[in-house]
RNA sequence: GCGAGAGUGGCGGAACUGGCAGACGCGAGGGACUUAAAAUCCCUUGGCCGCAAGGCCGUGGGGGUUCGAUUCCCCCCUCUCGCACCA
């Protein structure tokens, strides 16, 4: 009799036992091949959610897997630990942001050791701490030195009550996310780094990540890079002094400028309408848009402009072009103006419609008709009504053009990038502090290598209101360190992007405090060969960690120039949900009916207050639009009626506490256990994919181990003592064979599809298959047996290495399964004697066929001319030809 | 609007280079065990026709290439994601 399977005993027992024998740690060693495995650190929010889960049970099958395979894994794990929420909740509750994140790691940490994930503790990091943020700040100052950092006054998100910057993701339909007050576009000084210094680099090397990188992502970073070829041209004003500079990527439309368009922002806006009958009208429309947030300028659709009063003179013809300004033209691309060409834009097609402005075609259609007043042209043409250009293909006019303009001195060639310089500066305590002091004397000082770490003050007030670093007087007065005058310290902090651009590079020497990292570690483990974590990243963080890591070669401190060779993003864990309105709905209930009537709907007998649902939501603060799952747990209805109704009328969506439709891993785990919770979230879809949260499929996973755990603890006893060698597997009966090829095939294909892509779905699904054969085999060959059950547990260990490891105890081994060699298919056990092969006629299937493995075309055919099934669709009819694809397939082609 | 990706049973998904569509799991139906329920075990499960053998249809829709198409090509439809006046 056996024992039942108690996941929690085990699992705690292995727990304590990986710990205590350091089963995880990695060292730098020459003569293995090394393997970095990254997943993307977490934020310590308080507890993990499913998406880490997933996100780290899919690194650790990795990891696990090819220590197994004999290979030198680096597999970390750290904390993502500067950012806002410590800081809001230091404003809300009072509790210092250290200390809240602190303790939120110490719980994540357990969490994550619960779970079995195999990471080297000895090497976590957390960005809050000043033995990091040290080297932070080290490599802002190297950037300082060659100029990549730098400060320069700029447009941004302002609130105007909580006095500080916001980025843009926290400015919420126009106002700041915290106090709802409307948010400014402000001019203030911020520390940027020339991230579009690396531009060209950075779209160049996306070439050496295809096929590597996922194309999703690659596609982003280019259009986010956004890097168009044109030419920038000068103006000259009318009756003025200065020229008017705009860039375009359609120089060959020259001669088909009609008006001139300014951003509202742009400088000479205002100085050129002074004066004119225009002023007060575009002073107006100015002020309109300057106080706009950046959000509401995004949500603008109309297009709407205003005449500045003045006139460019056009380079070429000496015509007189009207100047505009109109809300469509971006202050901070190019150079913030345009040359309007209606007829070939359909941008400025609109807007010139709009305003009656006159339209010029200058490019014609190669073929067919156009009305230049209908719709603008956009297209590759010929040349029309373009002085000495006439008759030229618009691709080669824009390279003649160019050049003509450069000869005459009025325009040049130009690159230009959507890509901004990075603003790093935030106004805000819980982060790295950016290491310059202003002297009055001196200017921008850097402070020296040897005063690092500045470090943050931790006597501070949280009010809620600016940057609470301003206020602490022994922080901000400071001495210059070239003077030694008193001076003052910059209180703006890093954003805590910079944190995670290189930390990958401080896992390979995360305790050096002599440097950011040694160079030789860093060049042992590195690049990191897979990394694992969400698609919101595509763009912002790991365009950052390429600059960073591009900057850090340059300066010769790493090898490598791209940091992550491969990357896998992972699909979000979803769970459905019903709004307590869809739930009435379903049983025809609006809220005017009685508690006791939804009740019944339901099926439910339970004692209810006489009361309708409308009052009795009212009196528990909920609305129709809330989850029903809060209106169950107040009526103390049974959930797994709810359950059913999630799974078959429920709307997918993202967990989130608002809509309360999380599921809390520390749950899952003392429900089912680490195993099951991992076996589930690896085996519900590939890893790329989004999946729902369905409890009836966890509990599919958990009762797969359950059998595995009641077979292999029924048969030890059989097999405990039972060894075997390559010799005893000769001359087997058929049973025999076939429950070990059966075996050998999982073995293949389950190194396969981990290689393969990360087909860990398909891989556990094969060994679900294989289990199945193994428990209907009713031949009595202990040593295979042994063989199977022995490579059943290893095969499941990176999946479920708690049960695997137990029950490799059970079957009379010791250690762990961690250090045993992952199972090679036998290739001798692959062979096939016989095999069924389908047999077409006309290219439908007809029949199956079981022929001789290497049976030749002949033999094959003439046993399916036998076959009884295929004989009758072929019978006074003539065989034409034959198609035969060597233990594949027989077609046989007939007529009449 | 532009760009990328995807449409396969009731559901998640499989089918790797064109070669047996629906592996594996969930759900559902039936049965065994049980006083009963849960758990467990066994069988069935794409649709239609048929007692059965078997046949017909079937991978979003239409067309094409091929002996053979979920897979390749063209057109259309739908959905998801990203960017969104980037001159």
């Amino acid at each position: 009799m056996s024992r039942n399977y108690n996941f929690k005993e085990i699992e705690e027992k292995y727990l304590k036992e990986w710990e205590e024998n350091k089963l995880f740690k990695s060292t730098e060693d020459k003569n293995k091949e090394k393997f970095y495995v990254l997943e993307m650190f977490p934020y310590p929010s308080g507890k993990i959610h499913m998406g880490h889960v997933r996100n780290y049970a899919i690194g650790d099958v990795i990891n696990r897997y090819l220590k197994m395979k004999g290979k030198n894994t680096l597999h970390p794990m750290g904390w993502d630990a500067f950012g806002m929420p410590a800081e809001n909740a230091a404003i809300k509750s009072k509790i210092h942001p250290a200390k809240w994140t602190y303790e939120n790691i110490d719980y994540m940490k357990k969490q994550l050791k619960r779970l079995g994930f195999s990471y080297d503790w000895d090497r976590e990091i957390a960005t809050c701490s000043p033995d990091y943020y040290k080297w932070n700040q080290w490599i802002f100052l190297k950037m300082f030195e060659k100029g990549i950092a730098y400060r320069k006054s700029a447009l941004v998100n302002w609130c105007p009550h909580d006095l500080t910057v916001l980025a843009n993701e926290q400015v919420i339909e126009g106002r700041c996310w915290r106090c709802d007050t409307p948010v400014v576009q402000k001019e203030i000084p911020s520390w940027y780094l020339r991230i579009t210094d690396y531009a060209e680099v950075l779209l160049d090397d996306l070439k050496e990540l295809e096929g590597k990188w996922p194309d999703a992502v690659i596609t982003m970073q280019k259009n986010w890079i956004g890097k168009s070829i044109g030419a920038t041209i000068k103006f000259p004003i009318e009756n003025s002094t200065a020229v008017l500079e705009v860039f375009t990527t359609r120089p060959d439309t020259i001669f088909g400028v009609t008006f001139m368009v300014l951003a509202p922002e742009h400088p000479l806006v205002l100085e050129l309408a002074k004066g004119t009958d225009y002023e007060d009208e575009v002073n107006e429309f100015v002020n309109k848009y300057t106080t706009m947030s950046t959000r509401e300028r995004n949500i603008i659709e109309e297009k709407e402009g205003v005449f500045t009063g003045r006139y460019a003179v056009h380079p070429i013809t000496g015509e007189k072009i009207p100047i505009w300004t109109a809300n469509y033209i971006l202050w901070g691309y190019g150079t913030g103006a345009i040359m309007a060409v209606p007829a070939h834009d359909e941008r400025d097609h609109e807007f010139a419609k709009k305003y009656a402005v006159p339209i010029k075609p200058v490019i014609k259609p190669v073929e067919g008709d156009w009305d230049y007043e209908k719709e603008a042209f956009t297209e590759e043409g010929i040349l029309i009504n373009s002085n000495g250009f006439d008759g030229l293909k618009s691709s080669e006019a824009k390279e003649k053009i160019t050049q003509y303009l450069e000869e005459k001195g009025i325009g040049e060639k130009t690159i230009n990038f959507r890509l901004r310089d990075w603003n790093i500066s935030r106004q805000r305590y819980w982060g790295t502090p950016i290491p310059i002091i202003y002297c009055d004397e001196c200017g921008i000082v850097p402070v020296p290598e040897e005063d690092l770490p500045v470090v943050l003050p931790e006597n501070v007030e949280f009010t809620g209101m600016g940057n609470p670093l301003e206020k602490v007087e022994e922080f901000v007065n400071t001495k210059c360190p070239k003077c030694g005058k008193p001076a003052k310290r910059e209180t703006d902090t890093m954003d805590t992007f910079i944190d995670s651009s290189w930390y990958f590079l401080r896992y390979c020497d995360p305790k050096n405090d002599k440097k950011p990292f040694e160079k030789e570690k860093v060049d042992y483990w590195m690049p990191v060969d897979l990394y694992i974590g969400g698609i919101e990243h595509a763009v912002l963080h790991l365009l950052y960690s390429r600059f960073f890591t591009k900057f850090l070669h340059e300066e010769g401190l790493v090898d490598v120039k791209e940091p992550f060779t491969k990357l896998l993003t992972q699909g979000m864990v979803l769970k459905k949900w019903i709004k307590i309105e869809k739930l009435l709905e379903l049983y025809n209930l609006d809220e005017n009916a009685k508690l006791s009537d939804l009740a019944k709907a339901l099926g439910i007998d339970t004692k209810l207050e006489d009361k309708t649902v409308k009052q009795f939501l009212e009196e528990n603060h909920l609305t129709l639009n809330d989850n029903a799952k809060l209106l169950f747990e107040k009526l103390k209805f049974p959930m797994n009626i709810l359950t059913k109704l999630e799974e078959e009328y429920g709307k997918s969506d993202k967990m989130s506490k608002s809509k309360h439709n999380t599921v809390d891993p520390d749950e899952m785990i003392q429900k089912y256990g680490a195993d099951t919770v991992r076996l589930y979230t690896l085996f519900a879809a590939p890893p790329q994919n989004n999946f729902d949260w369905i409890e009836s499929g966890v509990e599919g996973a958990n009762r797969f181990l359950k059998r595995v755990w009641n077979y292999v603890n029924d048969i030890s006893e059989d097999i405990k003592d039972v060894t075997y060698a390559h010799e005893d597997f000769k001359n087997l009966n058929k049973e025999d064979k076939d429950l070990r090829r059966k075996l050998h095939q999982t073995i293949k294909k389950v190194n396969d599809d981990i290689t393969r892509e990360y087909q860990f779905n398909t891989a556990i699904a094969s060994i679900m298959e294989f289990f199945n054969s193994l428990t209907s085999y009713k031949g009595e060959n202990k040593k295979i047996l042994k063989e199977s059950v022995e490579n059943l547990i290893l095969l499941l260990s990176p999946f479920t290495p708690f049960i695997a490891d137990e029950l490799w105890r059970i079957i009379g081994n010791t250690g762990y399964t961690i250090q045993q060699k992952f199972p090679e298919a036998d290739p001798s056990a692959l062979i096939e004697e016989e095999k069924e092969i389908p047999v077409q006629i006309n290219g439908k299937m007809r029949g199956k066929i079981t022929v001789p493995a290497d049976a030749s075309e002949e033999e094959v055919l003439n046993t399916a001319l036998e076959n009884e099934n295929i004989k009758k669709w072929i019978e006074g009819k003539e065989i034409i030809k034959t198609i035969f694809v060597k233990g594949k397939i027989l077609n046989i082609i007939v007529k009449g």
